[in-house]
DNA sequence: TTAAAATAGGACTAAAATAGTCCTGTATAG
DNA sequence: CTATACAGGACTATTTTAGTCCTATTTTAA
């Protein structure tokens, strides 16, 4: 639960290193090497981000990839989103499901909630963000608890 | 990303089955016959769950098991912790992580805290708001916008 | 005191998702 | 026309997740 899949982590670290020269052409070759990340996985990674809108493509000798628009202007939801497509927060949740347990089932539709909320708060933290090492994600209130998170605080980063 | 794994979603259900009868004792054989869920995976999952104190159990003839505090008491995050343990949003978020993109990576830390932000919010949302099928979400603010989440507004549910 | 009803714990298997590689094709610069 | 670089997708390997089963141990009650 709420993991981002490795290559969703490797596609941050990509465009983060894309926004580093937001006008030029950078070559999956060269993301590669000053990434670290293996030039196929690179590779893969651009590939899907330019399907998705989030990099523009050019071909052909000295091309590459360039930012579609500036990184104050790609939200996390975003990354996610083409990385991942649209994942459901449990399999059932799609209407047309044809669980077993449908009729006894009543939390699905919470939970599927929780999801929708969690997505939408993603939408408000760019790449920017993510790249400042010591960016303050935004406080975040839920129930009306204003919640402040410190990177130190929690039990839940062993 | 976002997505609880199906066990928790089942062990959600069981627990809910569980809150009908907040008392007596209850057998795994009969959560499985009444939830559908087979037995055992029931069975596995209320291991789980007594394990990591949500539920108590009893052995032996007419045993069973119960909640060990009741429905408002018992957190989303309670229940992901129990069920899918501490999980790390990327794999390399450990301290001790020996990532050869270590030096290049500057955003880890950013998932890292969003995870965490996103954890403390399921803490505020329980067992019993999970059952209330059309319970709402508590609203959820981040970044200062209010978010107001009702079912069927997003591109996120298909 | 013994049989039956339950949970405890963990080993094992099967299935699915994820990650990663590779190949073939196409466009472009020089 | 050739080297460079992206496009698309097939394929393989690995890891995670789900699900089942077996062997204790505990408790109730006849």
């Amino acid at each position: 639960m709420l993991r981002i899949s490795r290559l969703t982590d490797y596609g941050t670290l990509v465009l983060a290193h894309l926004s580093g020269a937001e006008e030029e052409l950078t070559s999956a070759a060269e993301v590669s090497s000053t990434t670290g990340i293996a030039l196929p996985t690179v590779s893969k990674l651009l590939k899907k981000l330019a399907k998705s809108g989030l990099v523009t493509s050019a071909r052909g000798a000295q091309g590459g990839y360039r930012l579609s628009r500036n990184s104050h202007q790609i939200s996390a939801a975003d990354i996610i989103d083409a990385l991942e497509g649209p994942v459901r927060i449990t399999k059932c949740s799609a209407k047309d499901s044809n669980c077993d347990l449908e009729d006894n089932c009543n939390v699905g539709g919470a939970w599927q909630r929780i999801n929708v909320a969690i997505r939408r708060a993603l939408g408000d933290i760019n790449l920017a963000d993510l790249q400042t090492t010591r960016a303050p994600v935004p406080s975040f209130n839920f129930a009306g608890l204003p919640v402040n998170v410190e990177a130190q605080d929690s039990k839940y980063v062993d």
